[in-house]
DNA sequence: AGCACGCCGACT
DNA sequence: GTCGGCGTGCTC
């Protein structure tokens, strides 16, 4: 009976792929398993073993995979499970799922290495010119890569020629592929047997009399071997001695020492321990309970706790439940949360049971920590990670901490998978049979509401850490000051009065400017035209700095013009105001400050953020002019004032969720305020203080803006009352996206009537040459969401299969919020 | 997604 | 004439 395996590839198709294997390798292989399978004309690709059976394809002839590539699966049963589940919610390929969660280096791909024939001697004249090349080439070196011979024959696409080559039996053809995680290697150094005992190293050392500098090498790494048992590192001996590599390298080429190498895990904790006992307070104690009593009944828990109530403290305790009962932890945060001040406080309990999953790992750093996960080292107990960790090879899962539980940056966006890593960990925390608690101080009203229906358990804390007053929060009218001329630029002077207060006190102040559709652009004062994006349907926007003109949708950047481009006028004005005008407003008005400056621009570094909060951290920065950033998780225990420059660009954005964010926005910016004995103050300028929302803010009334909003969410059918589903179309070509959306709109709503929105274009409508269109789905609280699918792939599928419609991207997008 | 195949314009 | 442009279709 024949063997046969379905693999998942990572690639965006739907199906599995067949292949055949032996009795040997049937009995050998289990599902997560990688193989290399030839795919296609010629490629070898990376496969994960789905399962092993016996039934033979009907419609075609399977290949014979390559080869195996692990001896025990690197994927478990779970992850198996869970990435169909995501697949299948979020509508994409188990493919790219399986793309998400792997670790880059564990998907080998091959390349085609090209060497030459040594028994064929060719006339010249046999060859043409570029084939001699290569051919000469490879009197030279044993192989070649396809990349190599494009740089020699200078042109990109030379397979014709190997092919020629080839025929002409000139050269051979392979396809390798290659292990692409490569473990850390540190040198170390030991005697060898022969100078272990006492006599011969005092031999050595009368030996090397004359040469004091090996001498002393020699002794102190005597000494350090007697002081620990542990291996001495090349770098540490250096260090103790005071030598150099060089003295090193003649010791060993002597004979006198040995070098040898270990693997070392790239990522480790280097402090220690600071913190045994965490002591909660009355309020902490009681939430804890609460949320104990909570899982009871409960997978879910949401955590409701003001800004600077003390989540972590209460965090901390249930992961030492959970690690006690020998059981993973999985603490996720958003990505840009994930700074020094968090890890080092979690590791400051934890010390090196916490391991840390973010994008900025490199993919070498990931499969170690994969590895560390999938075998529950010791190391891997507690993981701390942003949105993606939920696709790590849990084994033994007990609790999942979804911390500012609010966050849009859970969402993925643009590779699919497109999940919400929240939602997803519901799932993952359900599969586990673990708890799982989301924590925020302004929850999303999707949780919210599922507590208030009990779908979730719901426990709230409501008094700061240290009984720390909750900020005390103003509203200044600006329409108001201008009108009467107490306005400073963009500040008003009920704002300037407070800097002058808090500065004159010594303590620091976050101005915070939302630049979300409101950068500075460049205005003709004559002809009104303002530079656009060549590539996108947007204006340019002004950057001082580097005296630039930059679009934020593609990259494109050129110099700030002296003259209108259109009507030639050198009268050009700066529209708009960014991080960038605010920080050079502040400076005018005090001179004496300094002001820092955190945004997308001032953090792109690999450090940038990091170096900016320690400037603040360290007083060296008195005003901090930021973005949305400054929001995530930060602790200053120095911050006084916050100031809002201007409210009603979040309000009026055009979105369902503008009011329940700016709400978060607004309370997570304002909770950076009085962190510890003074009490914070907070100044929120706008145009309009009679806004609902404001005034909610203002008074920290979140059920008020819960009921106020779900009114809303009821009456324009919106989550979490109906959930959505996008569509997204793009192409290069304007008509044919309006045709395909029009026609794709028009089929769903021949299923779904009413609750098909659009087309529209979005606000930018092109976007890197792309045009772009909307298409929205409204799903009623009753209806099945398998059956609604099911109807998408049935519309999704008769479009592709129209022939001018197949070039049209289509993106699904589930719950595109 | 890649990648080969195949059909058309613009250059040595 | 070939080179390389992109549209099309398939991958076990």
């Amino acid at each position: 009976m024949a063997n046969f395996i379905d693999v998942i590839l990572p690639i965006p198709v739907p199906n599995k792929f067949t292949y055949l294997v032996s009795a040997a390798e049937a009995q050998f292989l289990t599902p997560g398993v990688r193989v290399s399978v030839p795919f296609g004309k010629t490629k070898i690709y990376t496969a994960l073993v789905y399962q092993i059976h016996n039934t033979p394809p009907e419609v075609y002839e399977p290949k014979e995979i390559h080869q195996i590539l692990d001896d025990a699966p690197i994927v478990t049963k779970q992850q198996l499970e869970f990435w169909h589940w995501t697949a299948s919610y979020y509508m994409c390929a188990v493919g790219e799922v399986m793309r998400a969660a792997l670790p880059n280096a564990f998907l080998l791909e091959s390349e085609t290495v090209i060497s030459g024939k040594t028994d064929v001697v060719l006339k010249d004249s046999e060859l043409k010119d570029d084939e001699f090349l290569v051919y000469e080439a490879l009197q030279h070196q044993t192989s070649l890569s396809v990349h190599e011979i494009s740089n020699i024959l200078d042109k990109k696409n030379v397979l014709p020629v190997i092919k020629r080559l080839l025929e002409k039996k000139v050269i051979n053809v392979q396809e390798e592929i290659y292990e692409k995680y490569k473990p850390k290697l540190v040198r170390y150094v030991k005697f060898p047997k022969t100078y272990q005992s006492d006599n011969a190293l005092k031999d050595v050392l009368d030996g090397l009399s004359r040469a004091p500098k090996q001498r002393d090498v020699v002794l102190t790494l005597f000494s350090l071997i007697a002081k620990s048992k542990k291996p001495i590192k090349v770098k540490e001996l250096i260090n103790a001695s005071q030598s150099s590599s060089a003295i090193i390298k003649t010791l060993i080429d002597k004979g006198i020492l040995e070098a040898y190498y270990l693997k070392t895990d790239r990522v480790q904790f280097t402090g220690e321990k600071k913190q045994s006992n965490t002591f909660l307070n009355e309020a902490q104690e009681t939430a804890l309970k609460a949320i104990k009593t909570a899982f009871n009944h409960h997978h879910t828990v949401l955590l409701h706790g003001v800004t600077s109530s003390g989540k972590t403290e209460i965090y901390v305790k249930l992961i030492e439940g959970q690690i006690r009962d020998g059981k993973q932890v999985l603490f996720l945060v958003p990505e840009i949360a994930l700074t020094t001040q968090l890890v080092n406080r979690l590791q400051g309990y934890f010390g090196e049971e916490v391991a840390v999953f973010h994008s900025k790992y490199s993919t070498n750093e990931r499969v170690e920590v994969w590895n560390q996960v999938l075998k529950q080292s010791s190391k891997a107990k507690i993981i701390l990670g942003a949105r993606s960790s939920i696709l790590l090879p849990f084994q033994n899962l007990g609790l999942i901490i979804v911390d500012e539980e609010h966050e849009q940056s859970y969402k993925q966006f643009d590779p699919a998978p497109r999940y919400h890593a929240r939602d997803a960990a519901v799932v993952l925390a359900n599969q586990f049979q673990a708890k799982i608690l989301l924590g925020s101080a302004t929850p999303s009203l999707e949780s919210y509401f599922n507590a208030k229906q009990g779908k979730y358990g719901l426990v709230e804390l409501k008094t700061r850490y240290n009984d720390v007053l909750m900020p005390e929060i103003e509203l200044v009218d600006i329409k108001d000051k201008h009108k009467r001329k107490r306005m400073t630029g963009h500040f008003s002077d009920r704002l300037i009065e407070e800097m002058q207060e808090a500065l004159e006190e010594g303590f620091q102040i976050i101005l915070f400017q939302n630049r979300r559709g409101f950068s500075p652009i460049v205005e003709c004062t004559t002809c009104g035209h303002s530079p656009q994006c060549p590539n996108c349907d947007v204006s340019l926007t002004y950057h001082k700095f580097k005296g630039q003109l930059r679009c934020h949708y593609c990259g494109y950047y050129s110099v700030m013009p002296k003259t209108c481009d259109a009507c030639g006028s050198p009268d050009l004005d700066t529209k708009g105001f960014g991080t960038e005008q605010v920080a050079k407003e502040v400076s005018e008005i005090f001179p004496e400050t300094k002001v820092g400056r955190m945004d997308l621009d001032t953090t792109r570094g690999k450090y940038g953020y990091e170096k900016i909060i320690t400037a603040f951290e360290q007083q060296e920065i008195n005003v901090l002019v930021g973005t949305q950033m400054l929001t995530k998780g930060l602790d200053f225990r120095n911050v006084k004032l916050v100031g809002i420059m201007n409210a009603d660009n979040m309000l009026n954005f055009p979105d369902f969720r503008a009011h329940e964010r700016s709400f978060q926005l607004m309370l997570q910016v304002s909770g950076r305020a009085g962190r510890t004995k003074e009490r914070g103050k907070v100044l929120i300028q706008t145009y309009n203080p009679y806004h609902n929302i404001l005034q909610q803010v203002s008074t920290n009334a979140y059920t008020d803006m819960f009921k106020e909003q779900m009114d809303d969410r009821y009456n324009f059918k919106y989550p979490p009352v109906y959930r959505l589903i996008k569509i997204t179309f793009k192409h290069r070509d304007y008509n044919r996206v309006n045709e395909g959306a029009s026609w794709y709109a028009k089929s769903l709503r021949m299923v779904f009537k009413d609750n098909v929105l659009g087309p529209e274009f979005p606000p930018v409508a092109r976007i890197r040459n792309q045009y772009i269109k909307h298409v929205l789905l409204k799903i009623p609280p009753k209806q099945s969401l398998a059956k609604t699918k099911e109807a998408i792939v049935k519309v999704n599928n008769s479009f592709m299969s129209v022939k001018t419609f197949r070039s049209v991207r289509v993106i699904l997008n589930v719950d595109n919020y």
